[in-house]
DNA sequence: GTCTATATATAGACAGCCTACATATAGACT
DNA sequence: AGTCTATATGTAGGCTGTCTATATATAGAC
């Protein structure tokens, strides 16, 4: 997977992948290797920061909890992240959309 | 349209759209446009650019022409270009399909 | 003579993803 | 006791490709 095509398709990821239950950044980048189907292998450096910058942008919410004496920072998504997460999917089937005619255009 | 969303993807729209028959940039971004259906309406800053950039690589030649006195810069597939193609066209599906997966779980 | 469309190009800004590194705990294994 | 791996978070700095803004020039309409 190149990076650059990740560019601007990360916050739709980490909002998707949040959807349903609150999870920690380390349990994020699991979620969403699995979830891709081993493609997705997104590096720390890239994760933790995005998640600082989706709270500063009020789409997540962070909390600090504790399992044993690991320290886990848990993010949910607020009420504004869901509406932005709804529209990540529609730029998302936009650009498909987009992308794909140009790619395919017999189809 | 978001600008951050076309990384990565800028290479495979100029091979794609170069694939039946040579064009010069004015006409690649107008043949994007119409391809796309009006999504993308690529500006020259980032085609040129680009174009030059693929030159180097050996994906695109270059060639200057006259249409009466305007000067036009044709740039039509290499067969590394041709080849290039196919790899971008295959990335994408694996892209599509990955970030589909998370984006959409249930399907 | 002016305006718009056609046509190419560059400089600099910007943003986000990456590599590399730093830190720390838990548990398995030797 | 010591080492190794998995778990867990975070930062600094680099890279690179897209964008905005600007410059230049011809053709044709009005």
């Amino acid at each position: 997977m190149n990076a650059d095509a990740l560019r601007g398709h990360m916050d739709a990821l980490l909002l998707s992948v949040l959807e349903r239950e609150p999870l920690h950044g380390y349990a994020i980048i699991e979620a969403l290797r699995e979830r891709s189907g081993g493609a997705l292998d997104v590096p720390t450096g890239t994760v933790y920061p995005a998640l600082r910058r989706l709270e500063r942008a009020g789409l997540l919410a962070g909390e600090w909890a504790s399992d044993g004496g690991r320290k886990r920072r848990t993010y949910r998504l607020t009420d504004a992240g869901r509406k932005a997460l709804a529209g990540e999917r529609s730029a998302w089937r936009s650009f498909t959309t987009a992308i794909g005619r140009v790619l395919d255009p017999l189809r």
